[in-house]
RNA sequence: GGGGGCGUAGCUCAGUUGGUUAGAGCGCCGGCCUGUCACGUCGGAGGUCGCGGGUUCGAGUCCCGUCGCUCCCGCCA
């Protein structure tokens, strides 16, 4: 609290900033009982505010009429007290506490409000069930963790405000209420009363993310936007995302990639900085797609250790085990990480076994690699040739002792199972050296996927990125007759592991737009239905636009050292999406319902 | 939709091979205590072992079902 509190009944002091400079002069203070700590005679109060802790005395003799008062007081009581700042004798200070050169001496108190016992402690910082904590939440929010990360959550958001508005960017609003975007997620959907004038059976969408609406922004001539902005959707949550979320959405016109990253590193550098996060000043790496999938097995590379993946296919061009053979023969890959020299008991190697299972790969061959022939410990060394196997460990960079791990199957799989077993290994070995972290962009995502059970081609990141041909260069629609080896101009900022932002520069010209429409079977009476308004301002001259949306939640969750966004938001809902706050969702009278023209099924 | 973990006092947890009256610490209530700051000390209250069913002479413990929370896969930037 760096401003003087109003002075009014209630206090003319923060509690947490009285200090020996305030000795023997009067102070009220307003706040909750943390603790008591009754002798008898004398009674000790900690009175907590947001500003912090101090300790008020109740004398007998002095203050009779406070100290039986302060006899009646119990833990989260509300309460206002007067007195004298007193400096504390030397061998009664208290060093863990930031007053604790100095208490209050009460002569007057006055029980705001009697608190119930609360149903989990309010003065540790101690485990308590998450469901308890969010039925509770207001008692909750007052513990120290929740204190802090809102505060830093504050921060973080106020620090991407200056560095936008020093860049001359307009905080503009998008609505909340709007039709359903193609953003790939499952919709909320809102039943409207009335809808135009089309009567009952009509619904609005909450926004995925006001992607539309920022295009049209720059259309319209803005050209430096942002929002922090909520966004909803309505999928299963994990520990790093919610049903409804906060995103940073950025967009900027007449630029390129290089602007918006270095934007970007300009607002997210700012905030690292702030925050105390020992991040290495910007420019920040790149790496495409293709690359950082190749060596970590994932899109978001966690690059702060090694264990990077290896393709053994040359090693094993000519194999007759065939685990190995039928994989390779079926397009697929033999991939392996060399995780170093381990102890490993055969159920460590069950468990990795059953990871990669969870990941779809349809096993993990390990292998110890020792000295004496045939120069592996492991269950297929039979089936290789001593050649095959010194040339795996070669590629491996294997030494005597190390792990070897190996997936054989389709490349997506076995990448995504190595990749989930290099994080694994990670955690439980403690590779991460403490108080590192690593920051990257990966760039240029391939621009579509092929969706065997649909026969289709679809978006990878959404359908107004704009396409990129193999080398990186924007490309024409005539470049979108061959979708599978497009790329996208796109970029997503991954730190220590988590994608904390991503975005790209847009179709800017109708008719690559209509042609990505037309490659993801989105004929053109739908894409006029669901995007016309889109496409008919892109008509109006667009100028060439492109931003990114950073995730606030995940974000400020790294900052504040917290393993889930749950910790960082002030109200969360639980996992299955409900709100044990308030019971939401829940059922609504029949009456509302009929006014909708809904029936429940 | 699928897999793992958890659910015992207000809170955090223990509970052996199925066996007497289900325990601990903290909190709570009461007594004592004038320098504590996790105050101390003495005493006390407090239990639908998530819920339902089953096996058994006997279930917190075993079986089946179900609910809630959580982590992960699918899904989702």
């Amino acid at each position: 609290m760096n401003h003087p509190p109003a002075t009014n009944r209630y206090r003319d002091s923060w509690a947490g900033e009285l200090d020996a400079t305030r000795a023997d002069g009067p102070a009220r203070v307003s706040g909750w009982v943390h603790r008591r700590r009754d002798h008898g005679g004398l009674i000790f109060i900690d009175l907590r505010e947001r500003s912090g802790i101090v300790q008020l005395v109740f004398h007998p003799e002095s203050a009779p009429a406070a100290h039986a008062e302060a006899h009646k007081l119990r833990s989260e009581d509300v309460i206002t007290a007067a007195g004298t700042v007193t400096r504390r004798a030397a061998q009664n200070v208290n060093p863990n506490l930031a007053t604790g050169e100095i208490e209050i001496a009460v002569s007057e108190v006055e029980i705001l409000a009697d608190a119930d016992t609360p149903p989990f402690p309010v003065d540790e910082d101690g485990p308590v069930d998450e469901n308890l904590r969010l039925r509770h939440r207001s008692l909750d929010l007052r513990r120290g963790p929740l204190q802090d990360a809102i505060a830093v959550r504050h921060r973080a958001i106020k620090t991407m405000r200056e560095v936008l508005d020093d860049r001359d960017f307009l905080e503009i609003e998008t609505p909340f209420l709007t039709r359903s975007t193609p953003e790939g997620a499952r919709d909320f959907l809102v039943p409207a009363r009335v809808a135009g004038g089309r009567g009952p059976g009509h619904f609005y969408a909450l926004p995925q993310s006001p992607q539309l609406f920022k295009q049209l922004l720059m259309i319209g001539g803005f050209e430096r936007y942002y929002q922090v902005v909520r966004c909803f959707r309505d999928e299963d949550s994990r520990a790093d995302r919610m049903t409804e979320f906060t995103q940073l959405d950025i967009e900027m016109a007449f630029v390129e990639e290089q602007d918006v990253l270095e934007t970007t590193e300009a607002v997210m550098g700012a905030v690292f900085e702030r925050a105390g996060l020992e991040i290495p000043a910007p420019p920040w790496p790149r790496m495409t797609h293709a690359e950082v999938v190749g060596r970590f097995g994932s899109d978001r590379p966690d690059a702060r250790f090694g264990l990077e993946l290896s393709d053994l296919g040359t090693a094993l061009a000519h194999t007759e085990f065939k685990v190995f053979s039928a994989a390779i023969a079926n397009g697929g890959v033999v991939q392996g990480i060399n995780a170093g020299p381990r102890a490993l008991a055969r159920s460590d190697l069950d468990a990795l076994t059953e990871l990669a299972k969870q990941h779809g790969a349809k096993g993990l061959v390990w292998a110890f690699v020792q000295d004496e022939a045939p120069g592996w410990r492991s269950p297929v060394a039979k089936f290789l040739s001593e050649s095959e196997i010194a040339a795996i460990t070669k590629t491996l960079q294997g030494n005597r002792g190390d792990v070897l791990l190996i997936v054989a199957d389709q490349a997506g799989t076995a990448r995504q199972a190595l990749g989930a077993l290099r994080l694994e290994l990670a955690r439980r070995f403690e590779l991460v050296p403490a108080g590192a972290h690593d920051i990257r962009w990966v760039v240029q995502f391939p621009m579509f996927t092929y969706k065997p059970e649909e026969q289709r081609w679809d978006a990878e990141h959404h359908p107004f990125t704009a396409p990129a041909t193999p080398d990186g260069a924007p490309a024409t629609a005539a470049d979108l007759d061959d979708p599978a080896k497009l790329l996208s101009r796109s970029y997503d900022l991954v730190l220590d592991g988590n994608e904390i932002g991503g975005g790209s520069i847009r179709n800017h010209r109708p008719d690559v737009q209509s042609r990505i429409f037309e490659l993801i079977g989105i004929d053109e009476s739908e894409a006029q239905a669901r995007f016309g308004f889109l496409l008919d301002a892109l008509r109006y001259g667009a100028p060439p636009h492109g931003g990114i949306a950073m995730g606030v939640d995940r974000i400020v969750a790294l900052l504040a050292g917290r393993e889930n966004i749950r910790e960082v938001i002030a109200f969360p809902k639980a996992t299955s999406g409900g709100d044990p706050l308030t019971g939401a969702p829940a059922p609504v009278d029949a009456s509302q319902l009929r006014e909708l023209g809904l029936k429940l099924g």
